[in-house]
RNA sequence: GCGUCCUUAGCUCAGUUGGUAGAGCACUAUCUUGACGUGGUAGGGGUCGCAGGUUCGAGUCCUGCAGGACGCACCA
């Protein structure tokens, strides 16, 4: 037994411990075992990331769940990694270069390539570090990156064997693009901002008829310049006459038709709508129903091109107002409007989103959408907390779009496509085709300069970790995965993704479990960012508080809510919990002296321990009942009312007077240490490190390590409700007589008589721990009121027994009557509603003979307490008298 | 507009087949009891957002309304 320090210092022992963990190998899995497999994927922070407090969130999450498989005998990996995180880490460096005044251009691809591998393993330390620091027992020695060889191979894979089911092609389209970061972007990474803005009324005249014009509305006047026709409603009586007719779009003068379609609403603006097949994306359906040529006029950097004559060379934003200007001037700028209307930005860097049309590979998503929708539709996969994200994950399935996976940025898988450079011939292969081009037999290739979004590699995670495309044993054992554990902002992005890759081509679900958790925020609601200023620092928490703490209290929230605000109270106040087990832990192991550690806990006699065992192994059973779908919440609340309410107020209060009985002493020693002991493991999943210190120094120890101790089952056979019941009825009691001695102040140990026809002998059995408990000189029990002082008494009425105490010098006789009636008061509102209840011909009637059979006793109860509490009454009048 | 969800004690939240409203924090009073004042003990505090309905019985189920969060779509 080693020295515990006088309070709970985390700092002395968390890294420490930790070392010593992955030093011995506690965390690696087997890859093919007897005991049943548990697996895990980490979803992969961003490889130059920070860690903050969702990372936190998440790996006490996967972590606890992890540990007490572990614990339970399973065969558990939990699958390291890191993303490479395409735009984001580009963007990273291209900051540093800018810095020097440079951009990656004048570096060229493969120099910045290289800037950027070496960016990614100075950052990647950081990360790995910081996770290592929550306690998480991932198994490194498994650790992927998902830009390494392995896991590029396996991309190209994918993508060459998507190409060949005819789910990859390549096709114009217009597309979401960021004129920022230069490249397209799928649907998910565009986001919607209400914003301010105008809405411009401007004649456009018809052609041949300078006294005949239709007025559209836009609220982007400089998309004028590629219009390539004005739509109606064809029900609209206003401009039918108009169809057939063409109109004059200003300064670029191209006659463009007036076209029919339902999609014009007549109710908005003019009921003309100015179609722009090239930067808008239902101008763009429109013109391809109508067969309308497209006509570009913004180009990649969001600036007018070449179409824009005129304009060439200005922004959109000036070319706008000098549009607007020039509108003015000529007399066909009728209106402007105040609009409020919402704008598409980039939802990494916030820049407009332009619609343009280019060249992009895509993923063909219906099909796939289809079994992804089916897997949890039929159960092979459960969605956690339950009935809260499949109806979002259907819909989003039900109206999916084409994925747009090519980016146009130098960061990341590139696609494996080869084109010939000598015709347009291409090849989709996972190296550079040996061959000479089929169509004009020139071995001259080049690859696609587009790389893959970021989430294409990562919808591989589940089965690539394990080593997909190889056939391992690995792979045998952990695919699907167990559990997959992910924030709900990345249902779409992530999770739907993996299950419909999973699906193609490994043919079963990635994981049967999905557990989402929620955002944190901080104590006002308010999202944590840097520029608010609200952030907490888990790192800073854990250097404060202790990881245990952290740990704590983020299970503690996680539960079934959406947000969790967190502030630094509440992780104080789960401080103290820890340093409570750190104070009991230190008692009872200074109480063990003589221990027998060969102690049978079967042969234990006195009720107190017995009441003690048998919490626990309710204790146990509802912890891991709670385990079972996931709420830690529960699982914590339930552990620390355990030992903090139970096991230190009533039963170390309770073991200080038996460890000093002769007879009680070693059995109750045993107890204190068993009990505390398979309490740890209890809160080892969540708490690592304080458990396996106070583990370690526990006279009971046994096993190497509290991480691969046996998980605490609980076992009904030492669940004694009977004994729970007579413990109850002891809490009362002393409750109660705490109560009387708190309401007039009486600090002096006195004496209590009880009179309890049901409880008296034990009453006479815990006679010394109720003394001690309820600080009495002697409690003594009584069959009838004969012999009891009752006038110079203090009464109090709990059910089945009351409690006189000598006090006469305290007695204030309003303040009983007082007492007494407001007591009444209460118990005569109970026995209403029972009452009420029981003469109820419908309840009587319809309710089960179990909810009326508990009713019954309740009547029994209440009627005896309001038989007591009335002559209590009458007592003191007469008294008073 | 469609969808998911929230509204319970001053604050943060639990309350899972409908059966007498709970916890933590905060607050009040009190206690130097030999593990812990990061502690012990006792206590105050809620017409469960509003209005209907179903039911013997509704915080719990249904409908409507109000306020709020998130997702998707549309937005000339």
């Amino acid at each position: 037994m080693s020295e515990l320090s006088g309070k709970y210092n985390p700092q002395e022992f968390e890294k420490q411990i930790y070392s010593e963990w992955e030093k011995n190998g506690y965390f690696h899995g087997q890859d093919s075992s007897d005991k049943p497999p548990f697996s895990i994927v980490l979803p992969p922070p961003n490889v130059t990331g920070a860690l903050h407090m969702g990372h936190a969130l998440t790996l006490t999450i996967q972590d606890t769940v992890l540990r007490r498989k572990r614990m339970q005998g399973f065969n558990t990996v939990w699958f390291p990694g890191t993303d490479h995180a395409g735009i984001a880490t580009q963007m990273v460096v291209e900051r540093e270069l800018l810095k020097e005044g440079k951009s990656r251009h004048d570096l060229g691809r493969e120099k910045f390539i290289e800037k950027v591998w070496e960016v990614k393993h100075r950052h990647h330390g950081f990360i790995t570090n910081q996770t290592r620091v929550m306690g998480a027992s991932l198994d490194w020695e498994r650790e992927r990156f998902t830009l390494d060889e392995h896991f590029s191979e396996a991309v190209n894979k994918v993508f060459v064997q998507l190409y060949e089911r005819g789910l990859v092609y390549r096709g114009e389209k217009l597309i979401s693009w960021c004129t920022r970061c230069s490249t397209a972007i799928s649907d998910l990474e565009v986001e919607q901002n209400p914003e301010n803005g105008k809405l411009y009324y401007i004649r456009y005249y018809v052609k041949g008829d300078n006294s005949k014009f239709v007025t559209v509305a836009t609220t982007r006047p400089e998309t004028l310049l590629g219009d390539t026709a004005v739509a109606v409603n064809p029900n609209d009586k206003r401009f039918k006459k108009l169809h057939g007719e063409k109109v004059i779009i200003p300064f670029v003068n191209r006659e463009v038709p007036i076209i029919l379609d339902e999609y014009v609403d007549m109710e908005f603006g003019t009921g003309c709508l100015k179609i722009t097949p090239g930067h808008d994306f239902n101008d763009y359906e429109i013109g391809r129903k109508h067969g309308l040529i497209t006509v570009t006029v913004i180009d990649k950097h969001g600036k007018m091109n070449e179409n824009a004559v005129g304009f060439t060379g200005l922004t959109a934003k000036q070319a706008r107002e000098k549009i607007v200007e020039e509108l003015k001037n000529n007399g066909t700028l009728e209106k402007i409007e105040d609009y409020a209307m919402t704008i598409s930005k980039c939802s990494r860097c916030d820049t407009v989103i332009e619609p343009l049309l280019s060249n992009q590979w895509f993923v063909k998503m219906d099909g796939m959408a289809k079994k992804a929708m089916y897997a949890v539709k039929d159960g092979r996969i459960k969605f956690y907390p339950q009935g809260w994200w499949e109806e979002t994950y259907y819909r989003w399935l039900e109206n999916i779009r084409d994925w747009c996976v090519s980016r146009q940025l130098w960061w990341g898988h590139r696609i494996p496509v080869w084109y010939c450079k000598d015709c347009s011939h291409f090849e989709v292969m996972e190296h550079k085709p040996k061959k000479p081009c089929a169509r004009c037999g020139s071995s001259n290739y080049y690859q696609e300069n587009d790389v893959l979004d970021t989430w294409f590699s990562a919808a591989l995670w589940p089965f690539v970790a394990p080593g997909w495309p190889k056939d391992t044993a690995t792979l045998k054992t952990f695919y699907p995965n167990s559990l997959m554990e992910t924030g709900f902002d990345i249902i779409f992005f992530w999770v739907a993704r993996m299950i419909m890759f999973g699906l193609e081509f490994m043919d079963e679900v990635p994981f049967k479990e999905v557990l989402y958790h929620a955002m944190i925020r901080d104590e006002k609601g308010q999202k944590m960012s840097k520029t608010k200023g609200n952030v907490i620092d888990p790192l800073v928490v854990t250097e404060k508080y202790g990881v245990d703490t952290l740990r704590f209290t983020l299970a503690s929230m996680a539960g079934r809510a959406r947000d969790i605000k967190l502030s630094e109270n509440s992780i104080q106040g789960y401080s103290y919990f820890m340093n409570k087990i750190w104070q009991a832990s230190k008692f009872v192991y200074t109480n063990a002296q003589g221990l027998d550690p060969e102690f049978n806990i079967k042969d234990i006699k006195y009720p107190l321990n017995k009441w003690i065992v048998s919490r626990l192994n309710s204790t146990a059973l509802a912890v891991n009942k709670k385990f079972e779908v996931y709420e830690l919440n529960d699982v914590s609340e339930t552990l620390y009312k355990f030992f903090w309410h139970e096991f230190c107020d009533w039963y170390i209060e309770l073991s200080k007077p038996m460890l000093n009985d002769e007879k009680a002493s070693a059995e109750t020693k045993y107890v204190l240490c068993y009990v505390q002991r398979e309490f740890l493991k209890l809160l080892h999943p969540i708490a690592p490190f304080v458990t396996e210190k106070l583990y370690e120094a526990s006279p009971l120890k046994d096993g190497k390590t509290i991480m691969l101790a046996k998980y605490p089952e609980g076992d009904e056979k030492f669940v004694a409700k009977e004994v729970e019941g007579s413990f109850g009825f002891i809490q009362e009691l002393v409750s109660s007589i705490r109560n009387i001695k708190t309401i007039y102040g009486i600090n002096a140990k006195n004496d209590v008589v009880v009179v309890s026809k049901k409880h008296s002998k034990l009453i006479d059995e815990l006679k010394g721990p109720i003394t001690k408990l309820a600080t009495l000189r002697d409690i003594s029990t009584a069959d009838d009121l004969k012999g009891i002082d009752l006038a110079g008494s203090l009464k109090s009425v709990i059910p089945d027994a009351e409690i006189y105490m000598p006090a006469k010098e305290f007695i204030d006789f309003d303040k009983e009557f007082a007492r007494f009636n407001k007591k009444l008061e209460e118990v005569s509102k109970d026995l209403n509603i029972v009452n009420n209840k029981l003469s109820n011909k419908g309840f009587l009637d319809k309710a089960s003979a179990e909810v009326i059979e508990k009713e019954k006793r309740k009547l029994e109860e209440f009627t005896k307490l309001s038989t007591e509490l009335k002559s209590a009454i009458t007592m003191l009048e007469t008294c008073r008298k």
